[in-house]
DNA sequence: CGAATTTGACCGGCGC
DNA sequence: GCGCCGGTCAAATTCG
């Protein structure tokens, strides 16, 4: 304190100069301006000190780190030396390197997360994928236990009997299995399903079945084990359960994908061509849905509409039915095989309670022990809808998606998704995960502190420090649409790829085909119209 | 002129 | 039984 005055002298003169190199130079003058040191006194190693110190928080406000604490106190310790042009300055340096190494050390931090996770991702994909050959080969005994013996011993029936055997002691999930399934990528379903909508347009369900077709079936089968449409199909044909029939496309056609993105455009280009057959005004929506069904193959039963959010219209809202029955562009396999597989959960994984949303199978419980996020599928809603959203919305989720769909909050749900954008991310996730793994209805937690359990791709042994970097860098990433999407489509084409069920719904997935459309005669132009119409794209546009 | 879109009509499901 | 509503058809229209 006796040297203050000195150092008040000293500094003052300085001072003047200081102010008006900070005044040219950078910065801390304004810093010093804030700090509002009128009076030369005191203020004048506080003043030094105070800028730097303020300047260091308002940057950091997010993490500390000791290493950089302690460069503080240096930078500290210079401010208060008398003669300080060049030590300020220096310690400018310093605040700013020790900013850049934290930032650098916290991006470190981040990758390291981001590798676990995405290790962890792997991890449990392959854990999902041997549950489900567990599963199978459960099925398997259990059908053989059974006496039940099938034609075609694919796993698929083995499934459906497994599900006859605990779904509630009904056939009706058997049916959900065998015939969704089988209408979910079989056009003649569709077209079945069509043809009782439109008019008894005598299309024959199941009919025009091509050879190629069932080649391509039972390879499907017999390589992956999925549970393909064809086995599905040939029961169907040979026993001709025309109820079953009924029952399952009508059960198809109520699976139901919605994807909502932020677009000015009328429609997301999702690499597929559509051509538009209807509009119409929906209740409660002032912008028209727009009904389009895909082109890109003769009798393709994949639809979609399109319509804009009420509440934002800058949203679109794309609802996808049905599997492509025809290759896909790479730029239509994420959507393709998003849509289908979430279908494929919709209709194989939930659906002996009408709602679908508690009756999470096992592979869904094995990838959300403790899923305690929310329910997006609709339970009162005539079509169970899985949504991927990828609107930039802060929560997404807590949009009203449409009429038929609502949020069912979990115990430990997410009061998170309303403040966090980065929910956004893990919902990606999530939708991506529980779409492959037979839909629990339960998405990915959010609630990365509070919950004793992580979700999936957060290793358990991450703990919270990580988790909020983790959140941080979602935070960061999904506020980036393109990225976002991207990293939707890529995760669920890994998934696609990956997954067994998979490949049935997306290129590789080579239906039967009924003759295409309006069979009735050769009538109207829009018969021909099929395939020519080209709306593609190699991206996924959000925004 | 062929293809794609528009748009009014039709159909079936559902609730009252 | 009636009306509402969603979904689809198909003739008319527009577009390239």
């Amino acid at each position: 304190m006796e040297q203050f005055p000195v150092n008040l002298l000293a500094s003052d003169e300085k001072r003047k100069v200081i102010n008006e190199m900070d005044f040219f130079a950078d910065k801390k003058d304004d810093d010093e301006s804030k700090t509002g040191t009128a009076d030369d006194d005191d203020a004048n190693g506080k003043d030094l000190n105070a800028p730097t110190e303020l300047d260091f928080n308002v940057n950091t406000g997010l993490h500390l780190l000791t290493a950089n604490t302690s460069s503080d106190q240096s930078i500290v310790d210079d401010g208060i030396s008398p003669n300080s042009e060049d030590k300020r300055s220096k310690t400018e340096m310093v605040v700013l390197r020790a900013e850049i190494e934290r930032m650098n050390s916290e991006n470190r931090h981040l990758k390291d997360t981001l590798n676990q996770v995405t290790n962890n991702y792997h991890t449990l994909q392959m854990h999902l994928m041997t549950l489900m050959q567990q599963q199978e080969r459960d099925h398997q005994r259990a059908n053989d236990d059974n006496g039940i013996t099938e034609e075609h011993g694919g796993k698929v029936l083995d499934d459906t009997n497994k599900q006859h055997q605990n779904g509630n002691g009904f056939v009706v999930p058997r049916q959900f299995m065998d015939l969704g399934l089988a209408a979910e990528t079989d056009e003649a379903s569709l077209s079945s399903s069509e043809g009782r909508s439109c008019r008894d347009r005598s299309r024959s369900p199941v009919n025009n079945i091509d050879g190629l077709s069932k080649e391509t079936v039972r390879e499907e089968i017999l390589d992956k084990g999925s549970q393909g449409w064809g086995p599905n199909k040939v029961p169907r044909l040979n026993h001709s359960p025309k109820n079953v029939d009924q029952t399952a496309e009508a059960t198809m056609r109520k699976a139901r994908v919605s994807v909502r993105a932020r677009s000015e455009a009328p429609m997301i280009t999702d690499g597929c061509q559509w051509r538009k057959y209807g509009q119409k005004m929906a209740k409660g929506n002032p912008c028209p849905r727009a009904y389009y069904r895909c082109t890109m193959a003769a009798g393709c039963p994949v639809r979609k509409q399109v319509q804009r959010c009420a509440e934002d219209r800058t949203i679109l809202i794309t609802t996808y039915e049905g599997n492509h029955n025809h290759p896909l562009p790479p730029a239509a396999m994420a959507m393709a095989s998003t849509t289908s597989s979430a279908a494929r959960m919709l209709l194989s994984g939930s659906m002996p309670s009408a709602d679908g949303i508690i009756n999470s199978n096992f592979l869904a419980r094995s990838l959300f022990p403790c899923s305690s996020s929310m329910a997006t599928i609709s339970a009162s809603a005539p079509f169970p809808t899985v949504t991927l959203d990828l609107t930039q919305t802060p929560n997404p989720l807590q949009f009203p998606r449409s009429q038929n769909q609502f949020q069912i909050p979990f115990p430990n749900a997410g009061h998170n998704f309303s403040s966090n954008p980065a929910a956004l991310l893990p919902q990606i996730f999530g939708q991506a995960l529980y779409n492959q793994s037979k839909f629990s209805g339960l998405q990915m937690s959010q609630d990365m502190e509070g919950g004793h359990q992580t979700a999936p791709s957060l290793p358990a042994s991450m703990h919270h420090g990580q988790q909020n970097q983790l959140a941080e860098t979602m935070n960061a990433l999904a506020a980036d649409p393109n990225f976002t999407a991207a990293l939707a489509a890529a995760i669920t084409s890994l998934i696609g790829n990956s997954h067994p069920n998979n490949a049935n719904n997306t290129a590789t997935n080579v239906a039967a085909t009924t003759t295409s459309n309006n069979n009735g005669s050769v009538t109207t132009s829009n018969n021909n119209s099929n395939g020519n119409n080209k709306v593609s794209s190699s991206s996924f546009p959000v925004n």
